[in-house]
This record gives C-alpha cells, sequence and structure tokens, in this order.
DNA sequence: AACGATACGGAACGCTGTTCCGTTTTGGCA
DNA sequence: TGCCAAAACGGAACAGCGTTCCGTATCGTT
C-alpha cells in the first residue's frame, strides 16, 4: 500500500536512495525515541535522533500521526490478524474476544502515551484515530458478534463503543503504578457477559 | 480554607477591594468560556473575557489548574456530599454505587474536555488531579466497602483504580456522537458484580 | 561534465502556558 | 484632605510545541 518499504531483497523504489534511506532512518530513530521518551516526543527530538533536518522528516511524513502510525503499523495489522485466528483457536467466542481484547490492550499499554495520543481530539490526529479504527473494528465487530450470537453476550454493544472504551481505558496506564488498566479493561469485559 | 469568597452577605476580604471582584470576575469568565469553549480554553481567552491581563489571572491562579479547581470547587464537593446521602437512601449499597457514579460521569461528561484533562499527565494538571482525588476517593471507598461487605460485588477492586477508570471512560464523551461514556461505565459497573 | 529534478536543513511562523517588571490603583495615616 | 508605600494590574517577552517555507545541496540522467 505504500511505497518503499519491502521484507527483504530489493523492491519498491520510492524515488531516489537518499530518499528512501532516510525515511528508513526516521522510522528506527522514531521507533527508538518512542520507546525511551514516550510517543508524545517532540518531533525535533526524533529528527535530532535520525541525524536528519525538520524538513526531511515533514515531507516523508505530513504530520506526526502519520510517522506514528508509520512505526506501528505492523504490530496494527499483527493484531487486526490476530482476530479471526483466535476465533478458530478459541474454545468460545467469548474467550477469543478476551483474548483479543487482550492483546490490544498489551499493545497500548506497552507504547508509552499511545493510548493518550490516540484518544486526542487535536486536529491532526484524526489520521491516526482513523486508521486504528478501519483496521480493528471490524475484526472487533467479527468477535462480538461471534460471542452475540452464542448467547454470550448482550447483543447491544457497538464494537466501535466498546473499542474505543478500552482504548480510553488504557490511558496513563504507564506512569502510574496504582493504576492497573488491564483490570479495568477485565472488569468490562466481564459486565458485557449476558446477565444470567 | 481559601481566602475571599463567602456564601451571603459581606465577609472575609482577601486584601484589596479590586482584586476581590477581580477573582470574581474572572471565576465568572472563566466559567463562561469553559462552557463554549471547553476546558481546554487558552488563558488568554478567559483574559479576555474577563476583560484582564494575563499577570492578574497567573496572581490569582498561580496555573490554569488551579483556575479549574477553584470554578468546579463547589461541584465537586456537592458530588462528594451525595456520596453518603445516597447510601442511606438507595435500597442496597451497590444501587447507592451505582447512583453516585452517575452523578460524578454527569459531572465530568457536562464540561467539555474536563475527563481529558484530567487524566493529563502533562505537569502543572497534577493538583487538579490530587484535589478530585482527594475529594472524591474517600466517598468512592466508602460505598466500595459497603458494597463488599453487603456481598454485592468483588472485593479486591481498590476505589482510586476505578474512579480513574471511570474517569478514562468519560474522555471525549462529548465531540463523539458514536460514543456512549455513560453506557461503557454502566458496563464497567456491571462488571463488578460478584460472578453468582 | 552538466543540468534539471528531487530532497535536504533549519530559520521562521503561529500557537500554547508562564514569567517578569514598569505602571497604575488603592486605602490607611498624617 | 493629601500623601505615598504597598498591593495589584497589564501585557511584552520567554520557552517550547507542531508545522511551513525556501534557499541550498545532492542525485541520476543526458
Amino acid at each position: 500500500m505504500n511505497d518503499s518499504d519491502n521484507g527483504a531483497g530489493h523492491a519498491a523504489p520510492s524515488k531516489r536512495k537518499d530518499a528512501r534511506r532516510n525515511k528508513a532512518t526516521l522510522l528506527d530513530a522514531a521507533a527508538a525515541v518512542f520507546v525511551t521518551s514516550g510517543v508524545e516526543a517532540p518531533v525535533r527530538d526524533i529528527a535530532a535522533k535520525a541525524g536528519v533536518g525538520l524538513g526531511t522528516i515533514y515531507r516523508h511524513f505530513p504530520t506526526r500521526a502519520d510517522l506514528i502510525i508509520a512505526v506501528y503499523q505492523h504490530q496494527v495489522d499483527a493484531c487486526a490478524v490476530a482476530g479471526p485466528a483466535l476465533l478458530e483457536t478459541s474454545p468460545t467466542p467469548h474467550a477469543a474476544l478476551g483474548q483479543w481484547i487482550n492483546l490490544f490492550v498489551d499493545f497500548l499499554v506497552t507504547k508509552h502515551g499511545l493510548a493518550t495520543v490516540l484518544q486526542s481530539d487535536n486536529t491532526g490526529f484524526d489520521t491516526l484515530h482513523a486508521y486504528f479504527l478501519d483496521r480493528l473494528v471490524p475484526v472487533c465487530t467479527q468477535l462480538l458478534d461471534a460471542a452475540a450470537v452464542a448467547g454470550e453476550i448482550r447483543s447491544d454493544i457497538d464494537a466501535y463503543e466498546l473499542m474505543r472504551g478500552v482504548g480510553n481505558l488504557c490511558i496513563g496506564a504507564d506512569s502510574d503504578p496504582r493504576y492497573d488498566a488491564r483490570r479495568m479493561v477485565e472488569l468490562l469485559i466481564a459486565g458485557l457477559r449476558r446477565p444470567h
């Protein structure tokens, strides 16, 4: 879907050699900075870490959100793919749903501040918001439907709403030892169960 | 506990007349701006609305968080007071807990962006965070304990954690018609119930 | 080797919250 | 009443953010 980038071998020349090299460097630098300083790290820090000017960063990634997307794209896709797989390997749809949500929560909690920036209503993060939603909501819907059909959970829950709720619960999960987002999400999922 | 301020009549002179007048004007202006533009409105907007300089705002309220606290103090206190009252008038502790949480959620959802800024880990909002916690966590603990003793809910839930979770769920509740924070909180509270 | 297209670096812009200080207002005291 | 230090005011200035813009350097093709 994107230019540049390839699994192995030689492929997909965007345009110029140095441009491709810089994009890769930028992605590595961003990933490194995100780990140490969180996703809210200043763009300048990433540019510095990559040894690159600000202009370069903004040519490759029109907004900071696009950079974040690029860095985590693979992991989001992996999460999306895991959904149907869990549905087949799990004993019940509800178990699959639970495990999949855990996957999602682990992902969010692991990246400092990702959940925060994800729910931020500041303009400019629309694309980030949208990417996560486009990729994951369909999967969640599938899991939710399966569990509803099996009669395990209430059937009046919207996948978008649930994902948003789970995402919200993950905000500030790091940087506060007293708050365990996983437990709260567990509670939320427990609340999903059909009343008897 | 504060200077200025009084219920009725003449009282509690902070120091100078104009100072007290400006503080009141500022509180009114802030409340008005918060309603129209949300709690994240720029300090300058509030200063302009009050017809006051930036210095004045920062003398009365050392940080923006302090201004927010001052504006909503009464309502937070009212919420805190409502806890014990509900415990007496409700049929069961669990019902009281549910109603009290509803009160809290209504409060958060009503003020645009309050929940967001409340969970923000940006330095400078520590005082805001702390005020809400100091005031409401004890109340929530009381309700939680009562419900746990009555055997209605799990007893391994911490009040701080629950409040934080509820607060998180309220983020972005306005500005997104597809997301109903109240319903998610309802789910969370349902998940609290003792299994079987 | 030369040259047009492409990409680069970083100064500059507009927006935040906050600080600082010269100026104005106030209210007790001669 | 008039004076004047103390208190409060206003807003320019600072630091830090994301983003834009453009002169300059590099690339790869002719």
